[in-house]
DNA sequence: CGCGGTGTTGATCGTAATCAACGGCTGTGG
DNA sequence: CCACAGCCGTTGATTACGATCAACACCGCG
């Protein structure tokens, strides 16, 4: 019924992953037991898939396909049923709520390797909206929903994740009550630039990145308006504790001293 | 090596259960088989104990005491190992956080019969402390591991718990986020009155209930302060949406009316 | 070129924090 | 028994932080 899994995991009429991808890790040991889409997936690594071998790697990959959305694509919405998990491989997805007013509030950034999905509900308690371009893993419903049945590594690693994202909107809380705007901004920029950019998690001082969120994205986190978040993004950097070269190029030239001003 | 269940669930030392407790469960089938601090337990129906047969529940009985403590007692703190679990009989706990310079964010409430404890990490994230008087049943921190590695329904029900957690705590993100001072405090009593009182779940209009939390509890939960939330009460006075007959003697005749006002 | 979208900055306003006074309750000790 | 301290909660006066309203800069794009 099911044909080769390397056809599925590129199913057809999803653009194919980038060359460069293929290249990356060359030194993995029986790298061709491992399905293509896997070989350069965070996922594989920290992610869910870190607790499967290549057969059972093998066996989901025949429920995957990679997913390529832009930015501001809807990826599923509030109050509605969800048809597929996935996990994040390349960039940010934003998972919100809003009132009836439209009054809107961030609730969750996913980040890769993150597995995006409420398991165990028919619906949706949130909608997820991709924040950047991203590539999605799409795992179907009914085909992670049996591998976790028949293997308790991976429902034990899934739980690890809930838990760490409950600890983390846990604090996040702590900022939206307690903290001042000026708190709020700073909290978020060493949020992003310790999320971010996992490759180089050395001690250096010094970090750039590339703000995947627009300002009015950063405000609905931060439960701030636009105009205060650009005023507190100007004092950091009349300051110096940061410096804006384009409107999304943030460099933190100081990680610690932007702690300092988190509260 | 270990006596009989029933010694160890009343363990020396501790208050026991009260005689009215005794005769609640009568009707229940094989009451002879379920350990006796188990039968007028919550979490044998709605919470995690409802996952195990009379067998496991002899078998967890052993790991497990009745704990009492009053209002205000610290249960666990934040940064600090936790050496056991423990299920919520009777009374509320209140999660909290503090930043360095004192200010506090209360980031959960746990009702029964809610389950207790961070699983899977060396410390607790939060400080865990008495809102009210409380029963606790806690549970050995190795005892309940060993159970849960045996028992794939036991993971699962906590799974499930965390991924509720997770629901409201996003939902009440959103309440701090974006919400004004007067549907805070709508949406706390709101909270309160659908969560406390489990036993009268009928379509009646009215509530009545005994507040848990003093008003810099849930100044502290709401992020806000003392003077605010005493106003935003006695505005809802005014505005017959609640009686007050003692200070934390709340009379909800409309719930939802009071629904209205949580935006 | 004008246009829409995004971001910045300034002026003003309003909500909730802060500062302050006081009432009610409880427990303690003369 | 009353006097008083200490705590909690309410209410009033004032302040301040962030929202709102408004103008404009910048950029890509038709």
């Amino acid at each position: 019924m099911r044909t080769l899994f390397a056809t599925l995991a590129f199913g057809a009429g999803v653009s194919d992953i980038h060359d460069s991808a293929m290249d990356t890790n060359r030194k993995d040991i029986h790298n061709s037991d491992i399905p293509v889409l896997c070989r350069s997936c965070e996922a594989r690594h920290k992610g869910m898939c870190g607790v499967l071998d290549s057969a059972e790697l093998v066996a989901l990959s025949r429920h995957t396909r990679l997913a390529r959305h832009s930015a501001g694509k809807e990826l599923a919405a509030e109050g509605m049923p969800v048809e597929s998990y996935a996990n994040v491989m390349r960039g940010v997805v934003k998972l919100t709520k809003v009132l009836e007013d439209g009054r809107q509030q961030i609730v969750g950034l996913q980040f890769a390797p993150d597995f995006l999905g409420r398991l165990f509900a028919p619906d949706s308690a949130v909608t997820a909206e991709a924040a950047s371009d991203v590539d999605l893993c799409r795992l179907s419903k009914s085909g992670l929903e049996r591998l976790i049945a028949e293997n308790p590594k991976l429902e034990r690693r899934l739980m690890e994740q809930t838990l760490r994202e409950l600890d983390e909107a846990r604090e996040w809380m702590v900022t939206l009550g307690r903290k001042t705007a000026a708190e709020k901004v700073a909290s978020f920029l060493y949020l992003i630039a310790t999320h971010l950019d996992p490759s180089a998690d050395s001690e250096q001082k010094g970090r750039k990145f590339i703000l995947p969120l627009t300002r009015g994205d950063v405000a609905d986190f931060l439960g701030l308006t636009i105009e205060t978040v650009s005023r507190q993004l100007s004092r950091l950097r009349a300051e110096k504790v940061i410096a804006i070269s384009a409107v999304t190029q943030v460099d933190v030239p100081d990680l610690e001293r932007l702690r300092k001003r988190c509260g």
